[in-house]
Formats: C-alpha cells, structure tokens, sequence
DNA sequence: GTCGCTGCAAAGTATTTGCATAGCC
DNA sequence: GGCTATGCAAATACTTTGCAGCGAC
C-alpha cells in the first residue's frame, strides 16, 4: 500500500518544517488514525497502534493526535459528549451530532461559509477552519424517543 | 424589569408543556444565564444565582442548563477547550472558537445552512439545530505566536 | 552530545450519579 | 400524597502534568 508511506512523508515534512523530531510513534500514531478511516477517540488509536507497535502511552497518543490537529494532518472534533474524536479527513466537510448519545456523522454539503470566516477575521481572529455542526437526534436515537 | 417575567413565562410553558415542574431553582438558572448574557460556564451560573438566591447546588445547575438547551431556551456551545459554555442567545448565529485559549465569540453572518441540514436529515438525523464553528486563533494569541 | 519526546504514574478538572429529603402539582 | 427535583457527597471519565530515561538529529 503506498497510502502509509505518503502518510509517513507528509508527516515527516510537516514535522521537519516546524523543528519537531520524526518519531516512530507520531508515525504510527498518524497511520493508525488514517487506517480507521473514521473519527476516533485516543483510546481507540491506541488500541490500533499498540497492535503493531508494543510500548506507546495514552499521553502520547493525545500529545500526538494535537499535534496532528496542529499540522493540519488530522482534525479534533468537539463532539460536546463524551471523549474527544479526531478525524483522519481533512477536506472540507460537515458533521452531525446527536445530542443523545454523542454519534457524529460525516456530511458532504456545499455551504458558503465565506460570511462567517470573514467575520470572525473581522474580529481578529486568525480563522484556520471552518465547518457546519447540526446536532439533533440520530435516526437510532430519535427512533427510541 | 419585564424581561425577567417574559423569560420566566417562556420557561414555565415550556415546562409544563413537557410535564416539568416549575421550580425557583430552574427559574433563577434560567434568569441568571440571560441576565450575564454571554457564554458562561456552569460555575459562572451558580455564582450568579448563589448572589440571589442561596441553597442551589452545581449538579442542579448542571442538569438545568441540559434541560435549557433541550427546550431550545439556551444552547450548550461546545468549545472543545475547559469547561462547557452555554449560551442565552437562541437566534440563529455563529461561533469563532480560539484553539489555544479556547475563547468564544458570537459571529452575525448569514450563511445559508440547508445543504447541511438536508444532508443530515438524509442520514436519518432529527436535524434541531445547526450553526458554523470557525476555528483558529483569538487575536490575542495570535499576536503572541 | 543535546534537547525534545516518551512512558509511567499521578494529579487535576469537569461532569454525573446515588441516595435521602423537600416541595411542586 | 405521590413523585420529581434537589442538595450533598462521592464517583467517574477524560485529559494533562511531572519526572527520569531514551533516542532523534
């Protein structure tokens, strides 16, 4: 598969470019939330990496996945619920959580969100993304109530 | 002051009409969180209503605010950084949220958010709400970097 | 060789839960 | 009067921090 390596290649400039030392765990970090394919908690990266790679700690995983939310390489999502999930895309995309039981969902809708990053610049910040978040109920979720 | 009565009238129907009892508890919660009119912590809350009426505790606090934000009287923001913040303002808008010092921001902009909606409700999603988050640094953190 | 990164353990913070009591309906 | 909501305290869940040793550069 050549999608590890150019992850890995990536990873390794991104680093190199900021000073920051290319380690086997960042690597393998950066594979396993890619190979998921999915928004995951730490804990879950964890699990997959310690699969192939023994010895990589919960702090590091964190430490690693913020690092990646830093680089642009991955995205923390802020589900309101629950652990924290980040997600390997990084294209542009919306989400949708359930308010219930903390589910997100990826979705792909063109929305013009020109409007609000200029407001935010407008306000002084330095606006490094921007998404849509629709909370509601799950089709599970709202099936129960 | 009107406003106080009209916001515990709003908050008494829509408490009954889900079978809830009306407590002053809930009351003040409620009152309090419109009177800082900002986001504001759980801990910011209680302090507020503790100056006022004493005898309220923090998991009450908790649990109203939840409550709150089920009726569509505030709105939980969630910032992905420290404590939760909720939110009085209930009309449509937006938030730019600082990655490093996790402040927010209201944002006034209009975007249209029906792809988004759509996109959720075709995944089965009983879509009650949808709002952009932009992302990226507040303009005193940025001037720090 | 230096300094950043890591693992381990432990602390810290935010939020929820259990249970007995009070008070709304 | 019944049953929900509350207060208190404790538990839980998640994430970060401190420190000593290792390893990338």
């Amino acid at each position: 598969m050549t999608g590890a390596s150019q992850l890995d290649t990536r990873l390794t400039e991104a680093l190199r470019e900021r000073g920051n030392r290319v380690t086997p765990q960042r690597l393998a970090i950066n594979r396993a939330l890619h190979r998921l394919g999915r928004h995951a908690t730490a804990e879950e990266v964890l699990r997959r990496v310690s699969n192939r790679v023994p010895g990589v700690s919960l702090p590091t995983v964190y430490a690693t996945l913020e690092l990646l939310d830093e680089l642009g390489l991955a995205r923390r999502v802020t589900a309101g619920e629950g652990p924290a999930l980040f997600d390997p895309r990084t294209d542009p995309h919306h989400h949708a959580v359930c308010r219930r039981c903390g589910r997100v969902e990826d979705l792909d809708a063109p929305v013009r969100l020109d409007p609000a990053v200029r407001a935010a610049r407008g306000r002084g910040f330095r606006a490094a993304h921007a998404e849509v978040t629709v909370s509601g109920l799950c089709a599970r979720c709202a099936s129960k109530s």
